[in-house]
DNA sequence: CCTGATGCGTC
DNA sequence: GTCGGAC
DNA sequence: GTCCGACGACGCATCAGG
């Protein structure tokens, strides 16, 4: 059945409608695979990239700077209603978009008639406020768009701020979308997959699947490809018993992952995001320029001094870096190391087996600040142990133990790497405040507020909801209300009694906590309700443990 | 001119 | 990064 | 077995507003 296109914002907030309001993943695919048939090329496009949450590809650089702060200014200016109606149907909700749906129905200002907008229209106005900048940019991102609102329909301002805040929330995971490209235009689910993951754009792999180009769609040089990813296992044992074969065993180093690409004389970076962030990383850029070849590599920038890695804090201090001076590239050294080849001198070469790729790269030869990530082949469960210890006592984080027959599984976490690290150590503390969740964890209070004791005074030292399984958070939930001392909206603060132990991977100076420390990685190990309150950590045992971590950073500079 | 709020991206 | 849960 | 959403910490850039 053909009709006439659709091309409207309407539409396609009516079909994201559908598509949250049934469970079956296959009515979805269907809602959605009927819908795109019927869109010309250009919304085609937009409705694919709309619908994966992407607005923008990443490594164009470009971005709304539109968050929650400005659109609630946007929907008060909308609706002219107060901030305390605002602020309790959002509450209600959970979800920014589901509420601007109702504030907009409840709306006193009306304009004369509503505008028709299509897909593409609505997508050229987004543009338009990710390329404002400067002196009263903010003030013209909220006229741009409170110019969009005014003239929807609330169902099209739901799914509007839905756009705008990264969060359909409507059940369409991207492997629905690709299956309903696939059955749209009558392609292979696999196909369509292989080209999504390659090129990193739902839009684009929507058009090549239409018009049947889906080979198309290759490894390219300076575009980003998805990166592979690794899985956690707990222990030695757990890893050798699983393969039961040798394994390509490194040092997992705790710096940002990196896709080099160099094509003539053009070197690009991207994170693992697709960003490009060759501008941060100027001596890398420098090094790479003189490996006379093309090529993708797969690796690890690192802050390195002294033949030894500094800790992610020091390296953190120069990303998102917009300007960067020679002060900077002294004081923070840098080194990227090389693990993994994905495209050589005209060839792809992700297909082929890790340990050959490896061998691809040792033949290579790196220069200045940079070097191939050495590797050995490990079998024994003793002899992972023993490469996880030295490992530490390098200061590296753990290992990665690696399939050597496994291809790079682009954009997918395959059980072909394995990421090996432990905990530093764990917490007893005391939940002192509750914060309420967002989308699924609207209805609770599912965010918890920890402290330590210092002087005889309970001080905030990390939140963490992370760790307990629903049953458990449904009953902290019940729990905390009746402990309640103030509502404050977001936040119940409680008293305290409720003691949790906290594991995590490092402790922090941080200004955002009364402590003055916070956790990395924080995540709740279990209730201790064998605890009172008394037997709770103090900020002694904080400083111990951050002392200990510095300690070993100091003796390794020194070495 | 400085500071705090906001947004974003890295782990 | 972490984790539990749904399929 | 795999994917996914709902969350943690930080630092940098930018802009609004005193």
């Amino acid at each position: 059945m053909s009709e006439a296109h659709d091309n409207s914002f309407l539409a396609f907030s009516q079909v994201c409608e559908r598509v949250k309001s049934t469970m079956s993943k296959n009515m979805k695919i269907r809602i959605v695979s009927e819908y795109l048939k019927n869109l010309d090329d250009e919304n085609l496009k937009v409705a694919c990239d709309l619908f994966s949450g992407q607005i923008f590809p990443p490594w164009e650089g470009i971005e709304l700077q539109v968050g929650y702060s400005t659109l609630l200014d946007i929907l008060r200016e909308v609706s002219g209603l107060n901030d305390k109606i605002l602020v309790e149907t959002i509450i209600k909700h959970g979800d920014l978009g589901e509420a601007a749906e109702e504030i907009l129905t409840k709306r006193t200002i009306r304009p004369l008639f509503e505008e028709k907008y299509d897909l593409v229209q609505v997508y050229a106005r987004l543009r338009k406020v990710a390329e404002v900048t400067g002196k009263g940019s903010v003030y013209e991102k909220k006229k741009i768009l409170t110019g969009l609102y005014l003239n929807m329909t609330p169902l099209e301002a739901k799914y509007l701020t839905k756009v705008l805040t990264g969060e359909m929330r409507i059940g369409l995971v991207s492997g629905l979308i690709i299956e309903s490209i696939a059955e749209a235009f009558n392609r292979v689910f696999d196909e369509v997959n292989e080209a999504f993951l390659l090129i990193n754009s739902v839009g684009e792999t929507a058009i090549l699947a239409k018009y049947g180009k889906l080979s198309e769609a290759k490894l390219v040089l300076l575009r980003p490809t998805n990166f592979m990813l690794a899985e956690s296992m707990q222990s030695a044992e757990e890893i050798v018993d699983y393969f039961r074969k040798e394994l390509v065993c490194e040092f997992k180093l705790d710096g940002v992952r990196v896709q080099c690409h160099k094509k003539g004389d053009v070197v690009k970076i991207f994170s693992r995001k697709a960003n490009e962030v060759s501008a941060q990383f100027p001596e890398i850029v420098e090094d790479l320029l003189k490996i006379d070849h093309d090529f993708i590599f797969d690796g690890e920038v690192l802050a390195f001094k002294n033949g030894r890695p500094l800790p992610f804090s020091k390296l953190q201090t120069r990303l998102q870096r917009k300007y960067v001076d020679e002060k900077i590239v002294s004081e923070i050294p840098l080194m990227l190391f090389v693990y993994d080849i994905l495209y050589f001198d005209g060839e792809p070469l992700y297909k082929m087996p890790l340990i050959e790729r490896k061998k691809v790269i040792e033949k290579i030869e790196f220069t200045g600040r940079i070097e191939c990530l050495e590797y050995t082949l490990v079998s024994k469960k003793e002899e992972v142990e023993r490469k996880f210890f030295e490992s530490l006592e390098l200061g590296y984080e753990g290992l990665m133990l690696k399939d050597p027959s496994s291809a790079y599984t682009v954009g997918k976490r395959g059980k072909y790497w394995i990421k090996l690290k432990k905990e530093l150590d764990t917490l007893d503390v005391v939940i002192v405040a509750a914060e309420r969740g967002h989308g699924k964890r609207a209805e609770i209070f599912s965010d918890y507020v920890f402290s330590v004791w210092d002087n005889g005074a309970l001080k905030t030292i990390g939140k963490a909801y992370s760790g307990l399984t629903d049953k458990e958070l449904l009953e902290v939930n019940e729990r905390l209300k009746d402990l309640a001392i103030k509502d404050e909206g977001w936040r119940l603060i409680v008293r305290p009694e409720i003691v949790i132990e906290v594991a995590f991977n490092g402790i922090q100076k941080s200004d955002r906590h009364e402590s003055g420390f916070a956790l990395r990685f924080p995540r709740i190990k279990r209730i201790r309700d064998d605890k009172s309150i008394d037997e709770a950590d103090t900020i002694e045992k904080v400083k111990a443990i951050y002392e200990r971590q510095k300690s070993l950073e100091g003796e390794r500079l020194n070495k």
